[in-house]
DNA sequence: ATGTGTGAATTACTTCACAGCG
DNA sequence: CGCTGTGAAGTAATTCACACAT
């Protein structure tokens, strides 16, 4: 059945990973997998996968499983990965550069098009082929390249008020490597990567030799 | 009251935000806060905070809200990071020297001991004040700095040996920037940084234009 | 007044369990 | 049979709402 209503955000947040792990399978040569396979790869359960799957139609087969490349031409497709994403990166310090550098990006529908700094030394020059230019620019270049996300690899100093100058340049998604929640309007999307936090969520637990983690 | 049942792990979560918002507040000279005031930062309901909060005690002040100081201190202690926390990185990598030269770890009770990799070029020198040494001299490292944590900054190909690995060399904890979901004993944490997943969960909605965002 | 702490109510998420298809 | 798709049941997380302390 068609599902109506629209999926919870738990269950979006999950298709990438289901995607991933069916391209490795299928690197793998599998042609297809049980929802019981695919769950074990990545400590999720059998039915959590078929009930996330069927929010988007009827993608296996009963007595089967489900056709590796099929589903995950599916899910690509339902993530809207048929097409390619330009984003900015703003922010060149090393972790701007070690993000520009990353191929795992470009791979999979990510295409950075410009990166962004205030750093008079960095601005006109070129890093891993993609030029850098002042955050001024933002504007030109985002309506050029219809940019609508952004990865933001600034100081916590600066985060909101590159995320303020993202906002207005009309960008709708953002990645935010910077150590502060940052405040957007409503119609924008964020998300957080925060090592520092997941490290100290697990000091947590060593620190009072808790029993038996859950996955 | 003192509570009784363990908080669950989604609180646990966010007490290294609460613990960082709170160091942002007492650096603006901030001395107490609310529920409210806190949540409104970090885009957390008051109610939820409150509740995150009960399951260590009663720690604000009814009619007042809660010192900064004092609950930041709390917090920490609670994690665990009252001590300091060595941890090895695996893989000096472009991620890899990102993350060892990033002072945020070190600010906050964490101490990077070592670094590994297999690259004889690399093996030997130094990064960022830190030796780099082969993979092999895991366990005499792990035993002499009694290190618990791990992080993991290498390729999804090796990133299941080299867990493998560490949890031979009796790391408890791991934080891995691979992009793939590693196995591990009962006993051992392991948390995943996965950033093209984040990005690829959000072209999802900007794919179909939906609506408003929850935070 | 103001703002915490917390049971109760609500909402969200996950798992069960089984009908039904290949 | 094997394995999906899915209502129903069961858990877990969040929010409400209010007694009570300052």
């Amino acid at each position: 059945m068609d599902k109506q209503p629209m999926p919870p955000d738990v269950v979006v947040r999950r298709l990438p990973l289901y995607a991933r792990t069916l391209s490795y399978l299928q690197q793998e040569g599998k042609k297809s997998v049980s929802s019981q396979e695919l769950g074990a790869r990545i400590n999720v359960t059998a039915a959590q996968i078929r009930k996330d799957l069927s929010y988007f139609g009827q993608l296996g087969k009963q007595g089967i499983g489900y056709n590796v490349e099929e589903l995950l031409h599916h899910i690509n497709r339902i993530l809207g990965l048929s097409q390619q994403w330009n984003v900015v990166l703003i922010g060149v310090g090393p972790l701007g550069q070690a993000i520009a550098r990353y191929s795992g990006f470009s791979e999979k529908g990510i295409h950075i098009v410009g990166l962004f700094d205030v750093d008079p030394k960095k601005i006109g020059t070129d890093f891993a082929g993609i030029p850098i230019r002042h955050v001024n620019d933002l504007p030109t270049v985002a309506r050029e390249h219809t940019v609508r996300m952004a990865i933001v690899a600034v100081s916590a100093e600066h985060a909101q008020e590159v995320v303020d100058l993202l906002v207005k340049a009309g960008v709708e998604a953002i990645l935010n490597y910077a150590p502060v929640i940052v405040q957007v309007p409503s119609g924008v999307w964020v998300r957080h990567i925060d090592p520092v936090s997941l490290l100290h969520s697990m000091t947590y637990y060593l620190a009072r030799e808790a029993p038996v983690p859950p996955s």
